[in-house]
DNA sequence: CCTTCCTGTAACATGATTGTCACATTTGTC
DNA sequence: GACAAATGTGACAATCATGTTACAGGAAGG
């Protein structure tokens, strides 16, 4: 769950905006000057900021650039909201390190929508839950976790490794050499035959799965459904 | 039940203090200088800190600023008292990190309210913050604190980091440059090895919560329950 | 300054993993 | 069906990855 910190000092603003973000899901923390803005973002290092430009004691451009200054929290993503008559010129905003504007009074509809777009552009890299589906059988690259038609087979580092580069090239028949290639690696000596053996071994723990992996006579093997 | 700290050198304040606090239903601890207040802040983490601005040794000021440097004692909100004459400006204590003020001579009600306030705020983030829990074990990440079956476990620094780290990415398979990338940092020099004495420390210290750190033979580790 | 605790490395123990081989079985060809 | 070539398979010893412990240097705290 994202986390959102709302620094605002007008408490039915910040209320308003914190409703409908809780709403979406978001995991809202709430502040209403300047300086416990800067804590609580250092403290909690919130996925996204919500910062009001004119804020008692510390202004919101002032939060801004002492957040953007120290490498912990420069990351952070922050959309400033402005009243109609203290529009600054955008470019300044920028400058300061804000990701995005809102200009009041705004809809909370617009808001929800920067929001959910800022946080989408700061996705640091999509964490891709790779998981490969052949058939009865599954494999999660990620956990590491093989299963057979739900039961789980454990396998070791070569034999995940072979499984895989059979699995990534579907359909596609490897020879040997090309096999000892990517399995076990570039400088690699040793016998060919050594594959067929982990291909047995294989075959044998998969249960119903090792039909997956076909033998393809005096080429290679590749793996294929039915 | 919440326990305050009171930093406060003149006996009389701190026992008058104390007592109103005490009949509130707070557990209250005292002591009479600044660096006696750092210690028993780090070693009792109270819920509050009422400090004087004016002690022996060590101004009040510094002790704010230091306990708000480490982030186990960061969280903890201050209420800083001023004597009417060396009234700073409110900004400058709040730019420490104080969480509200109040100006001596007060009257009981006052910091009783106050005390209680700043609880009710803090209170939220208490709530809200942010544990993990896997099986047996909880991480509270803000205070640093680990248990398993509800015993703490005592972790140093890098035990800690090296926890979180395989915590964090729950399931997933880290290998061992990647923990040392996240836990001893990018420019780490060193053998790979040292993770797995590290695994046997944390394993050995987290007793029953040990065997939710898997070992991925020809990977790395990954933690997961069952 | 001293003590205690933390940490990285090395050394050793252990059990899983792995490459090879020998032999069995299959396949395709004649 | 015979034959050769290719592949399957089981055993086994060497190797390797990891677990574990010890230790010295260093950091942190008093």
């Amino acid at each position: 769950m994202k986390t959102i910190l709302i620094v605002e000092d007008e408490q039915d603003i910040a209320e308003l905006v914190a409703f409908h973000l809780r709403k979406e899901g978001y995991r809202i923390l709430t502040v209403h000057d300047g300086v416990s803005g800067l804590e609580m973002a250092r403290a909690q290092l919130p996925d996204l900021i919500i910062l009001d430009l004119m804020l008692p004691g510390m202004m919101g451009t002032d939060v801004c650039r002492t957040l953007k200054q120290s490498a912990r929290t420069a990351v952070i993503p922050i959309i400033m909201l402005t009243a109609k008559g203290e529009e600054i010129d955008r470019v300044v905003g920028f400058e300061m390190g804000a990701d995005d504007y809102v200009v009041k009074p705004f809809s909370n509809r617009e808001l929800v929508l920067r929001v959910r777009s800022v946080l989408r552009r700061a996705e640091p890299e999509i964490v891709e839950e790779k998981k490969i589906t052949i058939g009865p059988l599954t494999i999660d690259v990620a956990r590491h976790i093989v299963d057979s038609r739900g039961e789980e087979v454990v396998l070791t580092t070569i034999e995940f490794k072979l499984l895989l580069a059979l699995a990534e090239r579907l359909g596609r028949v490897q020879n040997r050499d090309q096999l000892l290639k990517n399995v076990w690696g570039y400088n690699y000596v040793g016998d060919t035959r050594t594959v067929d053996t982990h291909i047995t071994r294989l075959r044998t723990k998969l249960g119903d799965s090792g039909d997956l992996i076909k033998t393809v006579r005096g080429f290679g093997y590749k793996m294929e459904e039915g």
